[in-house]
DNA sequence: ACCTGAACACCGTTCAAGT
DNA sequence: ACCTGAACACCGTTCAAGT
């Protein structure tokens, strides 16, 4: 039993089960040992996830340098996009904890070398980078809530209408719209205000 | 026992303790009832959460509709920030489920109101509105994760400075600085594409 | 050093039974 | 009709004990 042995056994769960089957028990159970075994090779469950999450963004991987600023910001939101579509249990991660793994850092770093060919400085393409990130989570919690429960818990008859828009709205279009005017509204000279 | 005093004693459970303390046994326990007492009165755990929820969208309020679209925006923004910097829990809670309730619909009309005055179609005004709420969601999530845990899980020594700046970045100038370049690349004419 | 056993302090919810 | 009791199927984690 190590550390990687019990990172193998949580990403065959969490393909297999989904990530939100990644439990001390379930884990422990998979390795045939105590949950508590694991405490020694990992400090608490979130480290394990936060492995696991920084696994998902090696494979969604990044787009091409050479692209134009804005195509690369488009793209690279569309491929965290990728990530949360397959395992949205992953988007707990962060608001739980701040995620600065490798290729969360290496996402930023290559933002920085795209945006400051354009003009941006590294502050200011980091701030660039984090809009779009965070556009990105929270359309994405939005997202998951519309994929786990389609109708509303409150059922409400007349104004159905525009409650039914709100829920609507959530779709790959709306993101693309958000996402176009949100790069839009980014340039080197608004960064550094 | 009635769903009134249910959710009298949720937001008082709320107040006291946080959002995440309730639970059907907190609540059980406050009334003096079982658990399963409340399930004759509410459907679920989250029925009950988004009731409270609705109540403090309606408590944050709205900006005064004689404000320009681009300040209504901004300041919508803003107060719904309010309400996740008091309540970061909530947020899970447009992760499990669409949020169609009173006040959220009646934020949306708002917009439809305001943002019609300056030549947006129904349509495209909450469109405008679901990317800055979206927005807003996104940046809340990422601070409630900072407030949890200021120190990352996994403790790199070298590329600190990096790390150190992405969570540095979630700022409250970082917040204006998106929501500004985000309602920046809004326009009446951008929206219907 | 590494793992176990038992426990602590919890969750939401179902289902049959009581009044 | 409304509530209870007991149970099911879980969580993460601490702490003392074993080998």
């Amino acid at each position: 039993l190590s550390r990687e042995v019990v990172l193998a056994a949580a990403a065959a769960q969490a393909q297999e089960c989904g990530l939100d089957s990644v439990s001390s028990r379930t884990l422990a159970a998979r390795l045939g040992v105590t949950p508590m075994a694991l405490y020694r090779h990992v400090r608490d469950m979130d480290e394990i996830v936060a492995a696991l999450v920084d696994d998902l963004l090696v494979t969604v991987g990044l787009p091409d340098p050479a692209l134009d600023w804005r195509d690369w910001l488009e793209r690279a939101a569309w491929s965290l996009r990728d990530l949360f579509a397959e395992y949205p249990e992953a988007l707990g991660l962060f608001s739980r904890q701040p995620v600065t793994t490798g290729a969360a850092r290496a996402r930023v770093e290559a933002a920085v070398g795209v945006l400051g060919q354009s003009g941006f400085t590294g502050g200011d393409a980091i701030r660039a980078y984090a809009v779009v990130h965070t556009y990105t989570i929270g359309f994405c919690s939005l997202e998951a809530g519309r994929r786990r429960a389609p109708a509303p818990s409150e059922s409400n008859k007349a104004p159905e209408d525009l409650g039914r828009s709100i829920r609507d709205f959530v779709t790959e279009e709306q993101f693309r719209f958000g996402l176009c005017a949100l790069v839009a509204g980014l340039e080197p000279e608004t960064a550094n205000h």
